[in-house]
DNA sequence: TATAGTCAGGGAAAGATTTCACAAAGGTGA
DNA sequence: TCACCTTTGTGAAATCTTTCCCTGACTATA
């Protein structure tokens, strides 16, 4: 793997390279090529090449990508060559549908908590979980060393939750709380807001 | 508002700025500056300044920008200055999340309709909707003159339905099936997928 | 073995986006 | 009124991203 920084742009390009292999593998190819692939995520040859190299030498000429082997060297560069354990606070319509949600458990990730600030849901089960008090979430957090959260709480209580988050040493955040959230910078954030997405699109309607 | 092309990457942000905006009007606020907008949604001032400035002269030098009059505006120029019929096509977990999502209702737009192809379904209530049958999709979507989708099918099922509702007329989806949706350039596909947004980070940690 | 076709990697060019920095305009208060 | 502060809009510069296109490696076929 090359030393320089990668910009981001890229790393937001391999998951979908990722998604987009995984299937193919799952139909049984063995190899594809960049033309291939981009046809495949909506992306041009050239660029998949040069994303692809800028982790190493990982195509052969001639005869493209080994799927399986690019499968693991995706998955090793994007760390999810493992499986990360996350937190979900908030457990209301969105987070019941994450908790039940089996999608996530062979791309890298497993909901081992889940909690909620309503005194009247703590106890409950979600899926294969209990909800847990919310007061308890920093040290929780904090002692077990889970890095990743999934924010499902409204927006009027989406910051407060996240200072206490960071302060639990919480590194990743994917917001679904419609607000843009402050968070320092060795913390990042995705976002996910289906009104944002979809007026992204009415403008060009 | 100015005639050239505007970058699909600053159309991108403008519901983000829209959604800022919206709090602090709705906290009582008058006037911001790009600089306060800045930090509320991370965003450098100069760069707010320039994407602004594209659709024409919003703020006043010395004071900034009065935030009902920029609302207005930009809610125009993403069209959302109106209501946006919507099909969900998934009555899953997240079909009935997003059917109960209150949050859609005052950012433009308005579920319609619901439809699934599970028989054993239709019928059923889900929030204020009758889940259809999937057979009535073309027809139905085609008839009302929705042009705005969201997908909540199974991965297996995702592209093929999207060319049921290519073909009805749609011209925007939502897409939170975790594949890459091969559509016409007409189109536009924003994309929803948990696990790819959380593999855009575990890179950094 | 020769020939034609495929395809990755990468340097260079082209294009797109962001940041810088400043003139001009508006506000404030003595 | 004047001095000073704030803040926009915008060219120009800097930076970043994508595309172009060629070289060389690999495959397949006869």
């Amino acid at each position: 793997m090359k030393a320089e920084k990668i910009p981001d742009i890229i790393i937001g390009r391999l998951p979908v390279y990722l998604r987009a292999l995984q299937r193919m593998a799952d139909s049984g190819l063995k190899t594809t090529s960049s033309q291939e692939l981009g046809e495949h995520v909506g992306i041009s040859a050239a660029q998949i090449r040069k994303d692809i190299s800028q982790f190493g030498d990982f195509g052969k000429q001639g005869t493209g990508y080994s799927i399986a082997f690019l499968l693991d060297n995706l998955r090793e560069i994007l760390k999810v060559d493992r499986i990360w354990d996350v937190v979900l606070v908030g457990a209301g319509d969105i987070g019941h549908a994450l908790a039940n949600y089996q999608g996530l458990q062979n791309r890298g990730f497993r909901i081992v908590m889940i909690v909620d600030n309503d005194k009247s849901k703590v106890g409950h089960k979600v899926g294969d979980f209990i909800i847990e008090d919310a007061d308890k979430l920093i040290d929780k957090v904090r002692s077990t060393g889970i890095k990743i959260a999934m924010l499902t709480v409204p927006a009027s209580e989406a910051q407060g939750v996240t200072d206490k988050l960071v302060q639990a040493g919480i590194r990743a955040i994917l917001n679904y709380a419609p607000i843009s959230l402050n968070a320092p910078q060795h913390v990042k954030v995705q976002y996910i807001d289906p009104a944002t997405h979809l007026q992204r699109m009415t403008y060009y309607l």
